[in-house]
This record gives C-alpha cells, sequence and structure tokens, in this order.
DNA sequence: CACACTAGTCGAAACGATTCGACTCGAAAC
DNA sequence: GTTTCGAGTCGAATCGTTTCGACTAGTGTG
C-alpha cells in the first residue's frame, strides 16, 4: 500500500500501531497489549523488549479511541453548562462548583467534556450530545426544570445527574433546598420588622430581559432554582415585589435593583431579597448611587456565601460550598457509571447573617 | 449468550447496534450506516425502513467510539487551562478567550476536553494528554515557556496551537507583543513625567509568592506573558521595582501593591504598572486603603482592557479582545486538524488610556 | 439492440486495540 | 516418576462502525 496522502499532498507515513512494536519486539500482539496495559503477568526481559521497541518506532502508546472501544468506556463525562462558556464562568459560585467536579472527576478517573448550552441554539446541545462519546452526563449548574436531552442520553443508555435539573426521575440529584432557604431568609427580615420587601431573581427564562415578575412567571419559570428561591421568599412575604435580573452580573443586579428602588421612600422597600451574592453586591450598588444607605434604609441579601472582598460589607446570604457540591456531583457520577443504583441527596445550605441586613426603620 | 451481568447483579440487556437495525430492517449493515450518516444514496423507502427499525429498538444512533475509531477522528480537541479550574475562570479575560475558543469548536465541529494543570502534579496533564481521544491540543492561556507535553503531543501526531506558550517552533501561536504593549504602556508613564515606576507582575513561577522579583528573577520567570511584560516594563524603565502577585485575583494585587506603596512617600513609586486590570484594581484598592489617591499621587494601568463596572475609575489599560483570541485559536487548530500547514499570527493591542494615569506631581 | 451510466445495495476489509482460553515449560509437591 | 501449578506467551475473537469495490437492475443514448 502506497503512504497514504492528504489533501494538501504531503506524504503521511502510515501510523505506527501495536502491531508493529509487538513484531518489532518479536512477541505478539497480545503480549505488547499486556505490557501497556500493565494487566497480565509478562516477564521483565520481554516488557523492555517491547518498550525498548516501542522507543524505536517512537510508539506513543495505545490509541485511545481503539483502546475504549474495546473496553467499552470513553473514558469521559460530559459536563454541560448553561449559557455561554463565559458567562457560565462568570458566576464565582458556579466555578466553585466545576472546580470541585472537575477534581472527582480527575480521581475516577475520566476527562471533562464542557459542553454549552447555548441560548437560542438548543439543537445544538442535543446534536452535541447525540455523537459524544462520554460515559455520563452531569448537569452540574441550574438549568431548565425539563430537558429534551434526557431521554436522548438515557436512550444511549448513559447515566445521568444533576443538580437541582433537570428534573426528571432518572436524573438522581444533588439538591438543596432552594425554597426553604429563600424562605428562612425572608423570615430573618420579617423577624427585623421588614413589611415592604424586594426580590430581585436570578433569569426566570432564557433571554429574560429585566423585568417585573408575577406570582405566575414565577410559577412558571424554566430555570428550577430561581423559581425555588422565589416561591420561597413568596411563601413568607406573598405581597414581596419580584424583579427578574436579565443575567447572574452585577450590573443585571443594578439595573433590577432600580425597578425597585427608584421610587417614592415610603413606598420603597426597606429589604431586597437577592438570588445571588452577584446580584445583591449589584442591589447595593445602585442603593448607593441613589442615595439609600445599607443597612440603615436598605436590608440586602444575597445567596451563595461568595468571598466578596471588594465588597465594602459583609453580606447577610446563604452559604452552600460550592466545592463540596461538585465533589458530591462528581461522587454520585462515579458511582452511577460504576453500575451501582444511587439517588438524590439532599445538600446543606447555611443562612449567615452578615452587616447587611438590620432593623426596619420605623 | 447469556446477557451480561454487572457488578451489582442486575442484568443488562445486550447492547443494540447498527447490526440489529439493519436486521430489522432486512438491510444490509453498510446500508443502514449509509442511512445514518447521510453519506451514500439510498432508497427513500429503504431509509425510512431503517429509521423505522432504529426506531422500534430504540437504538440512539452510531456509537462515537467505533465511529471515531473508524475515521480516525477523535471529534474533540482538548484545551488546556492552567490552574485549578476555578482558579483559571476567575480572570475574565480567560474566560472572554475561552469563550471565543468554545465558538470556534463548535464550528469545526469538535468537543471540547478540558484539562488543568493543577499546580504541583505536572505528572497528571501528562498522563491525561498520553491517553485523552482528541484530534488537537490547544493552549489558549499563558503557560509555562517549556512543556514536556509538548513532546508527548507531537509524538502522538496531534497538531498542537498555543497563545503564546509554549514556546516550541512546533507550536504555532496566535501572539502578542506583550513586552511591545508593555513597553508602550510605560512610555505612556515616564511621557507623563513619572521616574519612579513600580510594576506588579502575574505569577512568574507556578506557586508564587507575594515577593519582589529580581532582574534575573524576571529573565528566569516560566510562564512567558509575565516575562515578555515585565521585561517591556524594564526595557522603558531600567530601575523600575517589580513585585511579583501570587495569583491573578485582586486581593493578591493589593498585597503586592502594598511592597511598593506602603512606604515613605517620597521614595514611593509614582506610577505602577500592573500585568493585568485585576491587578491594577488591586493596586488602585490597596492605594485607596494608604489614603493614595489615584491618579493624583498615584498613575496605575492595568492590562486585557476588562469591563470593570465595579471599578471606579476608567483604567488605564492595553486592550486585546479576548473572544477574538479565543476565535483566532479556534480557526488556527482547525486549519492545523484539517492538514494545513498553519504558522504564528500576530495578535493585535491597543493602548487605552483612561482616568487611572496623570501627569506626575512635581 | 447493444452500450454506457447511474442509483441502490451489499459483502468484506479495515480501524487498533483488549481479552479469553489454550498452550508450553520448568519447578515444586507427593 | 508422575502430577500439579503458576508464570509467561500466544492466537483468535471481539468492540461497532465506515468505506471500498463489486454487483444488479433499470434508464437513457446512439
Amino acid at each position: 500500500m502506497p503512504a497514504a496522502r492528504d489533501v494538501s499532498g504531503a506524504a503521511r507515513p502510515k501510523r505506527v500501531t501495536l502491531r508493529d512494536v509487538a513484531a518489532r519486539a518479536g512477541v505478539s500482539l497480545s503480549t505488547a497489549s499486556l505490557v501497556f496495559s500493565g494487566r497480565g503477568p509478562v516477564a521483565a526481559s520481554t516488557a523492555d523488549r517491547v518498550r525498548a521497541a516501542a522507543e524505536q518506532l517512537s510508539y506513543a502508546g495505545p490509541d485511545p479511541l481503539a483502546s475504549s472501544l474495546r473496553q467499552g468506556r470513553a473514558g469521559t463525562v460530559a459536563v454541560v453548562v448553561e449559557g455561554r462558556l463565559g458567562d457560565a464562568f462568570a458566576d464565582p459560585f458556579a466555578r466553585s462548583v466545576m472546580d470541585g467536579l472537575a477534581g472527582e472527576l480527575d480521581a475516577i478517573p475520566a476527562g471533562m467534556l464542557l459542553l454549552a448550552r447555548v441560548p437560542g441554539d438548543d439543537a445544538r446541545l442535543l446534536g452535541q450530545l447525540a455523537v459524544a462519546a462520554c460515559d455520563g452526563v452531569v448537569f452540574p449548574l441550574s438549568g431548565p426544570r425539563t430537558d429534551p436531552a434526557v431521554d436522548l442520553i438515557v436512550g444511549r443508555g448513559i447515566p445521568i445527574v444533576g443538580a437541582g435539573s433537570p428534573v426528571d426521575p432518572r436524573v438522581p440529584q444533588i439538591r438543596v433546598d432552594e425554597r426553604g432557604a429563600s424562605a428562612a431568609m425572608t423570615r430573618h427580615l420579617t423577624t427585623l420588622g421588614h413589611r415592604n420587601i424586594g426580590h430581585v431573581t436570578m433569569p426566570l427564562t432564557p433571554g429574560a430581559m429585566t423585568s417585573v415578575a408575577t406570582a405566575a412567571d414565577v410559577a412558571d419559570a424554566v430555570y428550577g432554582d430561581a423559581r425555588g428561591r422565589a416561591l420561597g421568599v413568596l411563601d413568607v412575604a406573598p405581597a414581596a415585589r419580584v424583579v427578574q435580573a436579565a443575567s447572574l452580573e452585577i450590573a443585571a443586579g443594578m439595573t433590577a435593583a432600580r425597578l425597585l428602588l427608584d421610587t417614592a421612600p415610603d413606598a420603597r422597600p426597606t429589604a431586597v431579597v437577592a438570588q445571588s451574592d452577584l446580584l445583591a453586591a449589584g442591589v447595593i450598588r445602585a442603593a448607593g448611587e441613589l442615595g439609600i444607605r445599607v443597612p440603615e434604609d436598605l436590608s440586602v441579601t444575597g445567596f451563595d456565601g461568595l468571598d466578596l472582598p471588594w465588597l465594602d460589607y459583609d453580606l447577610t446570604t446563604v452559604v452552600q460550598d460550592g466545592r463540596a457540591k461538585g465533589r458530591a456531583l462528581g461522587e454520585l457520577i462515579a458511582r452511577a457509571m460504576a453500575g451501582q443504583s444511587v439517588s438524590s441527596q439532599a445538600f446543606p445550605t447555611q443562612l449567615r447573617v452578615g452587616t447587611t441586613t438590620a432593623v426596619a426603620r420605623p
């Protein structure tokens, strides 16, 4: 057979395979395989000969694809993040979850295939999942409550785990009691005497714009954690005015906050529950620009428990350990991939009172 | 053959393959393959029969591993980030590069296999690269100037591209003139009359601690872009005092800045060149805490051109379009994977003067 | 009516490894 | 002296596709 030629016309030498190495070392293909996998008993002298042959032929080790096919495992876990990559990782909490998850995947060991659900192009994610070589799929971040990808992945016989979404009996979860934690936070504020409470939600639906949200909007929310947290607020403060932020960024929190705060002082909420720390930072910033003092005139709360050194406050927030959450997800998918049956687990949060909440002014 | 049984003892039905589908549809294996790949002429009626059979057997499409093996392409590109995942994405500029890169990989199309160079565990990355199924490797972020991984990857016959690192004739680059841009920035300051200039570098070596760096430290730096930027400063201001930050975070910039600023006012630099916008933000913050006014008492410059809405200044900085850089990297690896010969390209930057630099006080 | 051509289909040969069972051979056990 | 055993090695089957070349039947051309 002549050497293969690629489009550019350059001669491409035939690839060296384990067969070539075995031939050169004067052993059988199977023995050579045993040397590289270290799985069987091989005489030291034989092993050396094989390795020497590999060296001479500059054989770089067994082809991952062939190896994977034979072994029936891709050695890879698909991880789906919500939104474009640059946005998905803008949230420090998301980063800490991913960090913990990455550590566990390393330990399996498994590679991490990163897939993004680009807003407005759901088909792309489905297509990628259909052809992706992976042994498991993780949804580590808040995503849509229902997801057609689940059918597809289950159809391929691959285990899935999530962090609250997609909601499906076939998807074991590391589950945070968003609603309960959010209700507890709101109760903290009512206990301080706040009666007029505003709420800034994360986006309730993909492509959300900054807007006032009705109870129906909340109930119909696509994103499960935003929905849960909003419901928690409404459980305790049914009259709360709810504003949806357009993204998780500080600027979005500012914009949303203005909808609540830029009004007559006596109609203005005395407390704002934000669904994330970054949104809370935006609220505080917007308050500052409007001359509203925190916490004297306005109490502000967040969610996640981030370390925000540049914030001049110690934010009252709901602390969850993102890295631990990521690790828990990693352990869950590892067990599922090992064929063990796994079930959803509760993940703890803790209310931490800082300097951004105070008793309501009389 | 009896149904395979896994460790847990649960019966696992034999996997349905294209062969089963073909048999059920009453066509040959090759024809069935043609239906799914859409590569050959197939009668519409035949195609329908095959698809119907697939539906009935709940066949989810060709196995990616087998398909990849046969086609000789993994459909995946490995992307190496520096440091733990949570840290690597803490830098907004890194995120924008990754975002642009992800977009181009989608277009190839290719999956993105994310690998992290965890500090202190170089072996892990090597091991992962040795067994990872991928058609190309991208080093989109600043990494060590030399990297043993290059030999490994080249040995496997896989193309590599980078953004300035690793420095190796076999690695085409999207290259920024770090040194020139940094020198231009420093010249901006000397033109404003600054004579005593401080410099805050990104980590020069893995595991760096906050510390004063000598010219030799700079010359020996492991990380290429930190080295280039520092050399640029020293080109114009050879007497500049150089302090190395321990990370890319704001807090690290603050710590480093104190080493320069917490001193007698007449010995203190009148300008600080920081190697990134986030470090610059830390410098500004540290100055504020020390009662040093920016820009009246101290000019501060950054690098990258991030959008920092929470910073009360318009930072003087070197703007580079991270997303475009990521796209350029994606195009480069795409061409290399297509067998075309590719070569390094220059990537433009632009000096943008903001409100953090002013003429030196007399 | 012979001819070339195309659309449609198929069988068989890869792709590059892993793994199972069988075989050989010398050493230890009885 | 036979039997047993384990270490070491090997041949062959297998993983699930894609693709190449060959084949058939029908269609249009001369």
